[in-house]
DNA sequence: CGACACATGTAACACGTTACATGATTTG
DNA sequence: CAAATCATGTAACGTGTTACATGTGTCG
């Protein structure tokens, strides 16, 4: 997911908004997973005006913009939506390719690499965990889905160390 | 992963070699799971000499190069092997945020969105599934640590995708 | 000869990220 | 008044990616 997008993702809730509130109510919606600096935030922005997706409002005589989704913009967040996550899309999965390259370094020791990711991914384990309880499901449904999804890829990332081992 | 780590990766195992060389091997080594222009890798090739981590022999009359690590390219290399992947490190989970920006978006089904994409999950378990049939145990053992480590994040996706539908 | 693999690169552009600069408004 | 929050931006740099340009060697 770029930045890009979730900034078409707010804005397609209707109502124009300040850069400066989008870059709240992104940290909000993502549950502060994906911590966000203002200054990209404008400097996105001022791509999506340049491709036609936004358009600004000059707001105030302070110099404060409002910014809008176009009605290219909606098809564009209509369309992200719709197409489904795949692995062509995602990153490579960057663990697997440090374990295979690993397999073929002789200055490495794969058995230590693979020592070494199974603390780290267990010790986040137990920390999402106890967020997990910590957290209040009436209040908090997204931020719950986002630690679980990371205690899911969590556990299936030790079994496939497990799998790794074994051979 | 970058493109820098995963050219260091192939250094260290001693010989040097040429940019050309290091595209094949990089695909080899990843089973082709990262399509590499070849371009990339002298660009790629190009900032670590700048940044010290690699050098350069000057190979033939034709203009050929070989690359080789220097020792502090060989400390990097070292240093990225003994650090686990941390889900700081990693892109923020695409699938989490796309479901949970779809949640306040209201112009957007939500139920569809899980739908499509628990397809082309499904799709993609059945095509590694497959391929691992088909792949031989003794000589890809990359291959299939690859295609495992795919199969398990799939079920995982799959298994948090019911947990939304469950919410 | 023509196609293909080998070999090296540059130019242009995209996005992400950090650091920095500037000012208005609100609140303790 | 001082500090925090709201608000907007720029500059500089890093990596990833595609497209393009160029030339040698080899094999059918």
């Amino acid at each position: 997911m770029t930045i890009r997008q979730g900034l078409l993702a707010l804005l397609v809730e209707g109502d124009p908004r300040y850069g400066y509130q989008l870059k709240s109510d992104f940290e909000t919606r993502t549950s502060s997973v994906w911590p966000l600096n203002v200054g990209q935030v404008y400097t996105t922005l001022a791509r999506l005006e340049r491709d036609g997706l936004v358009a600004v409002d000059a707001d105030g005589s302070d110099g404060s913009k409002t910014y809008r989704l176009t009605d290219e913009g909606r098809g564009a967040v209509q369309d992200w939506f719709a197409a489904p996550v795949t692995r062509d899309t995602a990153p490579r999965d960057e663990l697997a390719m440090k374990v295979v390259l690993a397999l073929s370094a002789p200055a490495v020791e794969v058995a230590e690499v693979i020592q070494a990711q199974r603390s780290a991914t267990l010790r986040a384990l137990q920390d999402y965990t106890a967020l997990k309880r910590e957290a209040d499901p009436a209040t908090e449904l997204a931020w719950l889905l986002v630690l679980d999804a990371q205690i899911l890829a969590a556990e299936a990332e030790v079994r496939w160390l497990d799998l790794c081992e074994a051979d």
